[in-house]
RNA sequence: GGCGCUAUCGUCUAACGGUUAGGACGGAGCCCUCUCAAGGCUUAAAUAGGGGUUCGAUUCCCCUUAGCGCUACCA
């Protein structure tokens, strides 16, 4: 039985690097029949902060994919301890007295333990820890025993560290609280976890963990670690340096699709190996491999002015266009009202729909894309009206024209009123672009907009009367 | 500094020693067309550098260079 885990640290919001090992995990659990473990690492209370695990918990939940067990490092630090206690019991841990100020001065380069500790008697140890000197817990790293540590890992291969370039890392704090590596491995071990992907920054951690994990005498889990995700200007991804633009909630606020979404995140290191872009849930799960992630960091695309690496902006269209109407009109209705279109009705949001649909590469473009189906239009150029070789006596002309024929046209039906148009064009000698763009600046504002006569439609005879005869009162 | 990892178009990537080095996004151009999109077609664009191994290297090995990561009582 499978069991992997996502193991975020509530220190910052959720990010997408942190969003794509999720999304890994979930994937290979799914593609394997195992099950998905989220587990919030919270040792460092120093740094945790409850908006940060609010914004994790935010971002998982709009990815729409879900988790099998949760757990809290907080609640089994008895279980850490105890661990770390049973490594030193083994005598592969030793009490460091050492002061943390004068281990943090430990001049650059081969620091291995501090002189003296490792050596300490047990006697000795045990005497000064009676007497309420601090310490931090040691593990001993095996440097006479072994030369080397191995990692047989699932996407970067065998990678080995000879053991005299592994320092005696911490397991307990000096406050009693357990390191890092020491709750992680007792609780990949304890919740049995099989295998652990993770952010390539760990993989030099693994071996230390490697240890650990023989320490405790079981099973080592199966590693297989991701490419890191950069930012453009070369440095790792950093809620910290580049802000907002990396946070997952920024990328449902603009409206993307969480499938689609996961779709892009999906891509960044991993290749199905059989040129497709496009892929569904399903198909993402059906594809998943480890044999498909690479080693090298793959770069996102963004800048400050533009958050989002156009790729991720094509998916989302694609899967924006790939809805059905109904679906797409319902995704549509929280950002019309984040947009101020008070009067934006589910009915109303289905008739615009189609209109729009293949015009948007996010949802939140409904603001820009359809403003003139809920708002008053915003003024405009009256040189706008003016058609392509003509002038505005052209512009007015058309526009009188039109005025005449959406006033008489005995229904309001966009084949109708196209009909109606095109032979009223023919009439006063106009082409028929000449005749249809004042009508669509009179109609929307701007020059480029969903197709006219199912817009005029939509918007019905009154408020196309009334913006024609705006646009006439400006044009002359 | 030490150790580890990585290196194919601008970006994401494919090519398990033999290809005109493929696809996608983005760019450019053309077509379609009531504008904008969407769609169709065309096009520019890459194996970091140097040595090997081999009949033959993007692919295997070494060096250089560059980038990233780890080097905490952070995770």
């Amino acid at each position: 039985m499978i069991r992997v885990r996502f193991a975020p640290s509530p220190t910052g919001y959720l990010h997408i690097g942190g969003a794509r090992t999720f999304i890994f995990n979930w994937l290979y659990a799914r593609r394997n029949g195992g099950s998905v473990i989220l587990r919030i690492d919270d040792t460092d209370v120093e740094r945790n902060t409850q908006t940060s695990l609010d914004s994790i918990y935010e971002g998982l939940e709009w990815l729409e994919l879900g988790w099998d067990e949760f757990y809290r490092q907080s609640d089994r630090l008895d279980l850490h301890r105890q661990t770390a206690w049973a490594i030193f019991e083994k005598d592969l841990a030793y009490r460091d007295f050492t002061p943390a100020s004068t281990a943090a001065e430990n001049p650059i380069g081969g620091w291995l333990c501090n002189p003296g500790m490792r050596e300490l008697s047990r006697e000795e140890s045990d005497r000064r820890a009676n007497a309420g000197k601090p310490f931090v817990l040691r593990f001993r790293v095996p440097r006479e025993s072994r030369a080397e540590v191995v990692v047989p890992d699932l996407v970067y291969g065998t990678v080995t560290k000879a053991t005299s370039d592994l320092e005696d890392f911490a397991l307990l704090r000096s406050t009693g609280m357990p390191t890092y590596h020491m709750a992680s491995c007792a609780d990949d071990a304890d919740l049995r976890i099989t295998h652990i992907l993770r952010g390539q920054e760990h993989l030099a951690n693994t071996f230390k963990h490697v240890l650990i994990f023989e320490a405790l005498g079981v099973d080592v889990p199966q590693t297989a670690h991701l490419p890191l995700l950069m930012a453009p200007d070369g440095a790792k991804l950093s809620k910290r340096i580049h802000g907002p633009v990396v946070s997952v909630t920024t990328y449902r606020d603009a409206g993307f699709l969480p499938h689609a979404f996961i779709n892009f995140l999906s891509l960044l290191g991993w290749s199905p190996k059989n040129d497709r872009e496009k892929m569904s849930r399903e198909e993402l799960i059906e594809f998943f491999s480890l044999e498909g992630i690479n080693r090298s960091n793959a770069t996102i695309n963004f800048t400050a002015e533009d958050p989002f690496d156009p790729k991720a902006l094509w998916l989302n269209a694609e899967h924006l266009r790939a809805l059905d109407l109904d679906e797409f009109a319902q995704r549509l209705m929280p950002y019309a009202q984040r947009a101020g279109f008070t009067n934006a009705t589910p009915e109303k949001l289905r008739a615009i729909a189609p209109l729009i649909h293949e015009r948007m590469r996010l949802l939140g473009d409904v603001s820009t894309v359809a403003d003139f189906f809920f708002s008053e239009l915003r003024p405009y150029d009256p040189a706008e009206l003016v058609p392509q070789k003509g002038d505005r006596a052209m512009a007015a002309r058309a526009l009188e024209k039109a005025k005449e024929v959406v006033a008489d046209v005995p229904a309001f039906d966009h084949q109708i009123l196209e009909s109606a148009l095109r032979a009223a064009a023919n009439e006063i000698k106009l082409k028929a672009g000449q005749m249809f763009q004042p009508i669509r600046v009179a109609v929307c504002g701007r020059k480029n907009a969903p197709p006219l006569f199912e817009t005029l439609e939509v918007l019905g005879r009154d408020i196309v009367l009334t913006r024609i005869n705006y646009a006439l009162s400006i044009i002359s």
